[in-house]
DNA sequence: TCAAAAACGATCAAAATCCATCGCAAACGA
DNA sequence: TCGTTTGCGATGGATTTTGATCGTTTTTGA
């Protein structure tokens, strides 16, 4: 057997697939095998341990990304999990909307379930950079302008420098924005730095920004911080949120409200 | 380089019958076939899996949508109006693609069955204002881009001078633009100011501009102007397109391609 | 209504893919 | 140094998917 000068580690080999699969939504054994130069024993291998971990689902011939709409059924639990709490604070969300406003929804679960509220709304102009935002928005509602820049497939979302380009262009009076993870520590945080730079970018823009995010945001961190504590004006969460994180934030003057 | 033809995952191929027949609301057996190059045999077994799932309804010599919305009776007539044609033409631009190119396509039902041919060219770039076209591309193939911009219903296309921030960050090797009408006297024109707008800008910063249109555009003539046959390098066309129009647009240094 | 054409479903064989098992080599600790 | 562990590749049989064939059913058009 030829070694390769430098063996690549095992666990950055399935890194390595990971992203490949989650940025194609599919890979196909023989690609893999062709692109990371193992044999197909080692790729059904660490195909085997990624579906343990959940991180992919295998099919005949490969795998493909559990978050996406080829595997339908993992997404929608995903979207549903703990649905009827992100429906009570879309809804919460939704009371704060006046007439004439221009709104600015970011992409997640939770701000969809706000989209879907505003399909009679034709007063408003809703800017998103959510892909499925704008599908349920498509044939009727707001006038919805959408921010432009790469398709992060993951989260159907418009991200990067290129969203900065429209935001800059226009200003909303209130930004709805979803979050991964929020902690009192660490502030703000989703997955993407490309997210978050959009995020970012909104949170200055916006009059007022609003945080939705259910109790199980709390105390996670991820990856790419984003905006701060002091940006938002108020967060709208469930009632599952602990009194601890409510008094801290209120201390710190944010408003919040649980539905 | 040469691609050849990989086969595609089971699953991948599946949510490509689903999306055919969702925006096309009716599949037959025989263009499923053709378009996803598997027998026909492979085809009604993803159908009658699909069906199992509730994804579509079989019928006699293909399948029904069962999720039809309401926008889709008017977007998707058009759609299928002399859609060989359009597979054709789209089938013909689809060879102009080399490995790793940047390319734009606008909104409109020509480029829409392009968009659907560049599933597997993980390669490419898609820039595109074409809600529908990012759909379709939504869980894997190229890199994809979206303009921004304001959301036309009609056409489900990103127009408006917002779109201009994004593309003036870009540059594509080829655009291939559809049209609504193309008359040689009048030029190229569409229905909606905005968008001739978003696709002036795009003519202007694309490296080569090809025309995907089918004859029945031809001297069809529409309310707002764009680009130019100046700037346009290639037609591609279908066989019924007049002799008399192909030649003037040759003693013009157009070239023109009918499939 | 009837016959031709098209589409369908069942079946089978070929091909692709998967899985279990084995042996080898390197890394590790005693 | 030696035995153990871990990761990898290879082999062969099992499984899945696919395409082709053929008789049956449905649609079409006179």
């Amino acid at each position: 057997m030829i070694r390769e000068a430098q063996p690549v580690l095992a666990p950055q080999r399935r890194e390595r697939i990971r992203a490949m699969i989650r940025d194609g939504g599919v890979a196909r054994v023989e690609d893999l095998r062709k692109s990371l130069k193992v044999s197909v024993a080692t790729i059904r291998r660490d195909l085997e341990i990624l579906e343990e971990e959940g991180k992919v689902r295998r099919v005949h011939g490969g795998a493909v990304s559990t978050e996406s709409r080829l595997e339908e059924a993992v997404f929608e639990n995903k979207t549903h999990l703990s649905a009827p709490e992100k429906q009570r604070i879309a809804e919460e969300a939704y009371k704060l909307i006046e007439p004439e406003e221009a709104i600015y929804l970011n992409g997640g679960s939770t701000t969809l379930f706000l989209a879907r509220l505003l399909r009679d709304r034709s007063d408003l102009t809703l800017v998103t950079n959510s892909l499925q935002a704008a599908i349920e928005l498509a044939d009727s509602g707001p006038r919805v302008i959408l921010t432009g820049g790469e398709l992060r497939r993951i989260s159907q979302t418009m991200v990067g420098p290129l969203t900065s380009a429209v935001l800059e262009q226009v200003r909303v009076d209130k930004a709805f924005m979803g979050t991964m993870g929020m902690s009192l520590e660490h502030g703000l945080t989703t997955t993407d730095p490309n997210e978050a730079y959009s995020n970012d970018v909104v949170a200055k823009q916006a009059g007022k920004v609003i945080l939705l995010a259910d109790s199980g945001k709390a105390e996670k961190v991820c990856f790419a911080r984003f905006g701060d504590w002091n940006g938002v004006d108020l967060l709208i969460s469930d009632k599952n949120l602990s009194q601890d994180f409510c008094k801290s934030l209120r201390k710190r003057g944010i408003k919040v409200r649980l539905s």
